[in-house]
RNA sequence: GCCCGGUUCGUCUAGGGGUCUAGGACGCCGCCCUUUCACGGCGGUAACACGGGUUCGAAUCCCGUACCGGGUACCA
């Protein structure tokens, strides 16, 4: 049978980093089963919590990483719509069926009811009480009123909601894919509502209403979901469903530990959301703070790091394509304890990414980094540049450091001039400035050459001459080989620069 | 509080009774390469939360404790 697995987001915020990870774990499942299928599903039952936005950065998201989706809001499918709020009649239906066998019942108490009954009833050991079998026969609800009242009220249109009636005294177990069997006491499952006042569903009904109508095979979530699985498992029965597959992941933590808090996250310099790892201004800016930290990755990157955070293959392998990980990822190697962010291993795993790619690749990632720091640039000049820096860059960004490959050094690196420029530098440059004045061929060899020569005329170390020559064209200290740095720069640019640098600094 | 889950190097992890003097990766340190900085190569540092069992033998199985996390909403 095919996989059918769908990512599920509320648009109450833009794409969580651990949200993506969510989605790429269904993903993989989806695309290693014949004919398997990854549906995108907008869970927007809570009005008051909607982000304008948050959909359409959910999506972008996606689609940056490469996870194409099958079903869902913008291509749609066999089991359109896929925004919830669109859904609302099927969740009824739902609920009608099951008050009208009994499963579930309507309720009257009004949120201050319900805390005035919290209040009562907490002890210092339970703090906590809940609506369940230990309490629904002293609230406002069908169970309570005569049937007359009951229709009374709702005839008079007093607000209300649907609760599923759970039945005390029974165990539920389910066998979770990543952890086995897992069992509750339904004496601990509350009479989860179903229907809010406002008509909309909760998560737990629309949840379980669409992901049997969608055929949902395997329900992969975040483990803050493990808690609220018996409630569905329950809603399955009382609709008479098959449950799906269960497996819950792991949640991602901070780096220092701890819950991954946007809070927290922003102050430890810790990007949360996607859009902060897609690029510079990949977020919207009312949503997220200029001052936010950014990590502008490869999506490669960021899919084989995500990949990483809580499986492994069981090899040594670190390194994998999303191709390579749909053939490698196995649900059952998914590990189950929280795993913390580590954005060391992410540049590094960048790096590689960014190794792998062509010149001209490198380039064109590189482009919108260049081009906002020092203007248009044309194809030629940048691939050169990529060819040349590509073995020093963590992230594509980095090459617009080098603004010496494209323009003048706007200055020195002052530690730089004062190490390297020492009193015979501005004769040695100038001399070397000489010498590449007649040299025509302008090579890697001939410049090396025309150096090599120079220091044994003067009877001086190369040392001596390098070093003030890179500061005096590139402005700093470091950087890739010389004399193919030079030739990237060009003959007349190198000339100048060094003359200048002769004038400037002495 | 109660319920559920978890606990191997600083971090991500391998490992599922003997092959574990615990393997890999990131980071860190050192050396090589290199008259720069990186890349790369080589080497090093560093872990089975604790206590009881079971067993000839436990990182691996069981129990307890501690700690971490999640849940306990008309939020998802």
């Amino acid at each position: 049978m095919p996989v059918r697995v769908r990512f599920a987001p509320s648009p109450t915020g833009l794409l969580h980093i651990g949200g993506l990870r969510t989605a790429l774990y269904n993903y993989l499942l989806a695309r290693q089963s014949e004919g398997g299928a990854f549906l995108l599903r907008i869970e927007d039952t809570d009005r008051s919590r909607y982000v304008e936005g948050a959909e359409e950065d959910i999506v972008e998201s996606l689609r940056w990483a490469g996870l194409e989706i099958d079903e869902g809001p913008a291509v749609g499918g066999p089991h359109a719509p896929y925004r919830q709020s669109e859904r609302t009649e099927q969740y009824r239906a739902a609920v009608d069926r099951l008050v009208a066998d009994g499963q579930a019942y309507i309720a009257f108490d009004t949120p201050e009811a319900l805390e005035a009954m919290r209040e009562r009833l907490a002890t210092p050991e339970s703090p906590a009480p809940t609506y369940g079998a230990a309490t629904r026969e002293r609230m406002t609800n069908a169970l309570t009123l005569p049937p007359e009242e009951v229709q009374r009220r709702l005839d008079e249109g007093e607000p209300h909601v649907v609760r599923l009636r759970v039945t005390p005294g029974e165990s539920v177990t389910f066998d979770d894919a990543i952890r086995g069997p897992v069992t509750f006491q339904t004496d601990e499952v509350d009479d989860q509502v179903l229907l809010k006042s406002d008509g909309l569903p909760t998560y737990h009904l629309a949840n379980v209403v669409d992901d049997h109508a969608m055929q949902i095979t395997h329900v992969v979530r975040g483990e803050e979901w493990l808690p609220s699985t018996p409630k569905h498992i329950l809603l399955y029965r009382a609709l008479g469903w098959e449950a799906p597959q269960f497996a819950h992941l792991p949640l991602i933590l901070s780096p220092s530990g701890g819950k991954l808090s946007k809070r927290k996250a922003e102050q430890a310099g810790v990007p949360v959301f996607v859009c902060q790892y897609r690029g510079e201004d990949a977020c919207p800016p009312d949503l997220v703070p200029a001052d936010a930290p950014r990590l502008p990755v490869e999506p490669e990157a960021l899919v084989n790091f995500l990949a990483l955070l809580g499986w492994s293959p069981g090899d040594d392998r670190e390194r994998f394509t999303l191709e390579e990980l749909v053939g490698a990822f196995r649900l059952d190697r998914v590990t189950k304890s929280g795993a913390q962010l580590d954005l060391d291993k992410l540049a590094w795993l960048n790096g590689q990414v960014l190794r792998d790619l062509s010149d001209e690749a490198l380039a064109e990632r590189a482009r919108p980094a260049v081009e906002a720091r020092v203007g248009p640039v044309e194809e030629a000049r940048l691939v050169a540049a990529a060819a040349l820096l590509r073995e020093r860059l963590t992230v594509a960004h980095d090459l617009a450091e080098a603004t010496y490959l494209f323009q003048e050094p706007e200055a020195y690196d002052e530690a730089g001039v004062k190490r390297r420029w020492k009193d015979d530098s501005a004769r040695l440059v100038a001399l070397y400035a000489d010498r590449l004045e007649a040299d025509a061929a302008f090579t890697e060899a001939s410049t090396e050459a025309a150096m090599r020569q120079l220091a044994e005329d003067e009877g001086v170390g190369f040392g001596r001459i390098i070093h003030p020559v890179r500061l005096a064209t590139t402005g700093t200290t470091v950087g890739a080989g010389m004399f193919e740095t030079l030739v990237v720069i060009g003959r007349a640019a190198t000339i100048r620069r060094l003359r200048r640098a002769v004038e400037v600094l002495g």
